[in-house]
DNA sequence: TCCGGCGTTTTGTGATCACAAATCCATGTG
DNA sequence: CACATGGATTTGTGATCACAAAACGCCGGA
């Protein structure tokens, strides 16, 4: 197996490791919704799946774990974490303690091409949700957070928040799924506004407004 | 060689993995600042030091890295990361807007034997401020702090306090060296008297400016 | 005294293997 | 028809190995 060891090799410029790769590559599936709730995640199976063998498979599902983006089984089985309600309504507080932040201080470094990328992934939200979508609503709406926060330049609040999205994005789906309601799109509209006039205080309460009519949802979804 | 496999094995209640033990004492050594910032960890001399293979140290230390707790290198070599004075800064931002949090609802749930145990790690503190032993008061002040904040039965919030502690408390230790002032005990002792109270506000309030005390340590020492 | 080059040593990486435990599934029994 | 039970299979774990690259130290020259 792995009998070709890819023609990036001819590139030269990236001597990426594979347990990396593997990792990204998981981390893309599970921040996207594409792995749900209590699946199991082998690692003999990731490892073939992505055609290299179990040890860098079993270092990006440790990456992972630690992340708290899989869980392990008293056994050691690894799976997609299956949240409970309160659990769901912790990560969402995690959300509106540290995203409010971050969106000021992106707001305050904003420019007309942070302004148009935003708009764009807000498209794509918009156009998920009417096309019933949850996936790619799922996808484009963290892509259209992801955007405005990487311009705060604050790596570190970043990383938690993205930690609290891998734990939160697989059960979104599902809670989208059923709640396909139109209307969701309006505080991103909020928050690009914001953005264009460099409002932190604005685009703070934008995003603060988005998260809490999560909370909503779920609350009133049970 | 690992030529006694532990006389855990005779309590037979706890097959514990060895990258999981790997990983917790060499989390701990960090926790407590025993890391120099920019030393380095090398698998194999990690692994015999806790008497294992490679295989084992290698998860663990993928899982730090993904706590960022530990960096890698571009050339694949772990050490403890260097923050700068703004990745400081950043770090503290983020337990202002988290811990608060955390110490309102501990303070709610906190009873007459929680405030005991935070009165003797707040003794422990004091002394080793006294004595003028940074790594003990790392030690103690971040147990007072962990011990406050598993009150609040937040185990979501607590892991992301707890990512953001693995990654400021070996720039910590520096910093409390060369400034043993005293009087920094104060607010755990509001922190303190507000749980006898179940004043979630108070503690916040407390917790806040204990954060706030050492970004201002921060700021001055440059 | 400082600096560049070269060989040795250290280090990370990924694959493979043996082993034990857990899981799964079918079968038989009440 | 529900449920326990048996064995076959799957799965995680940890150790070991070969390999390439990086880091280190030494030495000679300017």
């Amino acid at each position: 197996m792995t009998s070709a060891p890819l023609a990036e090799a001819a590139a030269g410029t990236s001597p990426e490791p594979a347990h990396e790769r593997v990792h990204r590559a998981l981390r893309r599936r599970i921040l996207h919704g594409e792995l749900a709730p209590g699946q199991p995640v082998t690692l003999r199976g990731l490892a073939a799946a992505l055609g290299v063998s179990m040890t860098p498979a079993r270092e990006a599902v440790r990456r992972l774990t630690a992340e708290r983006a899989l869980e392990t089984t008293p056994t050691g089985r690894v799976l997609a974490p299956v949240k409970s309600a309160e659990a769901l309504a912790e990560l969402l507080a995690a959300r509106a303690l540290l995203e409010p932040e971050l969106a000021a201080r992106a707001a305050a470094r904003a420019d007309a091409a942070l302004v148009a990328r935003l708009r764009s992934h807000d498209d794509a939200v918009e156009a998920a949700l009417a096309a019933g979508d949850a996936a790619t609503y799922v996808r484009a709406n963290t892509a259209f957070h992801a955007t405005l926060y990487a311009a705060a330049r604050a790596p570190a609040l970043m990383a938690l928040v993205e930690s609290v999205w891998l734990q939160l994005n697989p059960s979104m789906r599902i809670l989208n799924g059923r709640a396909g309601t139109a209307g969701l799109a309006d505080h991103h509209e909020q928050a690009m506004a914001a953005c264009a006039r460099r409002d932190g205080t604005a685009a703070a309460a934008a995003v603060l407004a988005d998260i809490r009519q999560a909370e909503a949802l779920i609350a009133g979804g049970g």
